[in-house]
DNA sequence: GAAAGGTGTCGAAGCGCTTCGACACCCTAT
DNA sequence: ATAGGGTGTCGAAGCGCTTCGACACCTTTC
């Protein structure tokens, strides 16, 4: 193993000039800086990040908490995850791949020993234990998600009340006066996951003031659920023309079931998914969505994060709006009959 | 910050017998041990991650390299990035989270930091560029995957080879003697990730063995592009009444698309499908299928290569035996015609 | 009753790095 | 010529932990 002593001596100057070189932190002569840098690439030296984390009381490490449960759509969870780890990488971190699992522990363990300088946590439910944790302590952290209470707290989400009024805005704005919401799986709203809850808000609000009739009915992945929920709305709401679906393990079953009872996407109803842009192209019918910006909110969370262990910018609540973009899923209202 | 010099104090005894308190490495009198261990709890003492490091030259981290695109089956990865992360908290590990993006580079930085004790390594290619790194150092390494030279390496992956062979035959037991096989994307046979391929020869091998006839065709997932190869492979082999699937995103579309005209699955047609049980479950006909065991393979990795971090073991290719289970997308081959 | 062996604890060294203060040197301004 | 201020480099301290050897004390054994 190769230290930065060995560095120092191979290039004829002392330890702590090859640690300025490194660093930046002092001027250094250009003579000196090349020859030390010579001597760097020759010996295939690499700091250890033991020493430097002791040393200098940062590890360089982010930690991300992602969810144990795969009961939501996984790929956003996955392009979350690998693009906070990119991100990450450009600004010079290494990402901890924390699971749900331990909890709040997990968090105290991690800021407690050093082992990040900070935390994204993903999946953050309305009342979050892991907030109080998060609030009492001075290492940055950033949500992806929005609790009820974000005072002391830096959060990135989509802004899924106005993504549900979006949805229902398109629907009316062709005609369609009744409206299905098919959720995300009832233990999503047990939990209190914000995300849903806020969609479900953003949209009944907006159907109200538009004077538009919404049933919702949350739902769990997969054809035979979907068959269910189908059957009990339309039993319900025989009238019903407009769908909009956030479960994206819902879609294609949901497809499948209205093609199959003679209900043509989109002459006779309209479906509006809110799900990544891939699932949309690639549906049976290319379907008329909201994306979900998982790219952009890893990106984001680490930016804000570095901005603040830079010392820039404090607590913020950033909030993308949604872009409804119109496929072949939707159009015009059939003439009542 | 709570330091191990403020425990010993705490409990007025050496720094060093609260380390071995910590550590189990010599033996301590039950007294000692419970007034030390009284004192942590009362402090809240984490040890310091980046003095231990140091210390004992070991940082209690794993690296795991995911692949950075999305062109296969993310869920699996999802699935077995998880495994790694909770088996590996129960050995006492954390786990680091790298992108392929780096490629080599990143071996060799984390490797010569002392970043992580040992890596696990997913989405290996048969003549991966990272190999010859992992053979040139002493760190340990695991991969999930299987290339085509595995002299010092360990790997962890499912028996696709087998796996290819299992499908083949429950078709031709049902007496199906035109197979026609759905691969992944044409992108993953081009970089050569070894899984699809040694799935297709197990296949082939096995067919011949058995006198069936064997179509391949690559498929991106999707309808359009479904559609397409459906109607290349029909085209070329009208007597085709077996189907293996192992583009999971190609399953829903080809169900529909065989409904759409008109061949009923099973009595027309059978669709052995190479997927998560979940995904064979929530299709549209519950698919027979070969399930990818994406936990224990993450499982297996950790437990082997805690393993060699322990001294214990050496090399060794574990190939999980694949099992093939039987519903209702497969059924005897309807008689010729 | 002395030698031999265990057991439990301590002190000190050192892991590889960062960072502070010191200082030598050179340039500019008086 | 001299003081003053940069600039570039160095030495040393110390970050919080592990671990080695030492040692005091207590048993056991012949």
């Amino acid at each position: 193993m190769v230290t930065l002593a060995e560095v120092a001596q191979h290039a004829g100057v002392s330890a702590s000039t090859v640690s300025y070189v490194l660093s930046g932190k002092r001027s250094i002569s250009a003579t000196t800086r090349h020859r030390v840098e010579q001597s760097i690439r020759e010996l295939g030296y690499h700091p250890n990040a033991g020493a430097r984390a002791l040393a200098s009381n940062r590890s360089n490490i982010i930690a991300l908490m992602i969810p144990l449960r795969t009961d939501m759509y996984v790929p956003v969870m996955m392009e979350i995850a690998i693009a906070v780890a990119t991100t990450a990488r450009t600004h010079g971190y290494d990402v901890l791949l924390l699971t749900g699992e331990e909890g709040p522990d997990a968090v105290r363990r991690v800021t407690r020993s050093g082992l990040a300088d900070a935390m994204i946590l993903m999946d953050v439910e309305l009342e979050d234990e892991r907030l109080p944790l998060l609030r009492g302590t001075d290492q940055p952290s950033v949500l992806i998600g929005l609790p009820t209470d974000t005072t002391g707290l830096t959060c990135v989400d989509l802004d899924f009340t106005a993504t549900g009024a979006l949805c229902v805005e398109h629907l009316a704005s062709l005609g369609h006066r009744d409206i299905a919401v098919i959720g995300e799986a009832p233990a999503v709203y047990e939990r209190h996951t914000g995300f849903a809850e806020r969609t479900l808000d953003g949209l009944r609000a907006r159907a109200r003031e538009l004077g538009l009739r919404v049933l919702h009915r949350p739902c769990e992945g997969g054809y035979d659920a979907m068959a269910a929920t189908l059957a009990r709305i339309l039993d319900e709401r025989p009238a019903t023309t407009g769908f909009v679906v956030q479960n994206e393990s819902a879609v294609e079953p949901l497809l499948a079931l209205l093609r199959q009872q003679g209900r043509a996407v989109p002459e006779d109803v309209s479906v509006v998914a809110v799900c990544p842009d891939q699932v949309a192209v690639q549906a049976s019918v290319r379907l008329t969505s909201v994306a979900i910006p998982a790219q952009e909110m890893g990106r984001h969370a680490v930016e804000r994060l570095v901005a603040k262990l830079d010392g820039l910018g404090g607590d913020e609540v950033v909030l993308l709006a949604p872009e409804l973009t119109v496929r072949a899923s939707t159009g015009p209202a059939p003439a009542a009959s």
